[in-house]
DNA sequence: TTATCATATGAATGGTTGTTCATATGAAAG
DNA sequence: CTTTCATATGAACAACCATTCATATGATAA
């Protein structure tokens, strides 16, 4: 079938193995949400204390319009909560898997750097 | 100085604790070579065994050219690395840090659902 | 009700990025 | 040396995405 060499053995071997692609797409679409600074800065400033969608802008010196745009994002993928205060609404993290994923990152970064 | 509400005393207290920009780079950079699906599917066949890149493209389906400039992207983000056998160039995991880190977002993602 | 403050949202734009096509490299076999 | 096989790479194109601008919503205060 192939116009390569062969390796239907390693092909049947993973193709048991490896997730569906529903599954992948999901895991990608999940990391993708990390694979922004701003998201992720975002992220970080949830992590001291929740915070009003001004204060956001305000610390990351950008738009308010730029924020609420990407916290919608994360509102939508379940990263984060909101609840409202008269007319303020405080941002908050939704669980403890942010910072997990988030550290198991920084991780891989410090152990890379301390290798070279 | 701000035209908004105050938050004077949030914005210190994040100022203090926020790890640098640079680093935040860092980390959206790594999180972003796992957003792509094509690139996750990459890493889950290599979680199986060692694969040579027309294995893997014949394998998703794929052209072999974009198989390469994907292997290049986590190659020099030192995620995979390479042997030569031949004329054949074998990829493989550098460490096992790629697989603590899809863990974890496979276990939100299931943690996710089992919460709806 | 009207004005104001905090946030949300739609459309448009600019920049990024994954894929394709054509071609180049580089090792091994003849 | 020449051909072939496996992979790499550069340029072009298309799709995606983050930001901006203008405006809308929605709650509160007057």
């Amino acid at each position: 079938m192939s116009r390569t060499h062969d390796h239907s053995g390693i092909l049947k071997k993973v193709k048991d193995e490896i997730p569906s692609d529903e599954l992948i797409c999901d895991l990608a679409d999940l990391f993708k949400l990390f694979g922004d600074t701003t998201r992720a800065k975002i992220l970080f400033s949830l992590f001291e204390s929740e915070m009003c969608v001004c204060a956001i802008a305000e610390f990351l010196g950008m738009t308010q319009s730029a924020i609420s745009h990407q916290l919608k994002v994360l509102r939508d993928a379940n990263l984060v909560g909101s609840r409202r205060e008269g007319k303020t609404i405080y941002y908050f993290l939704a669980d403890d898997h942010v910072r997990i994923i988030i550290d198991m990152g920084f991780e891989h970064l410090i152990e890379e750097r301390e290798g070279r």
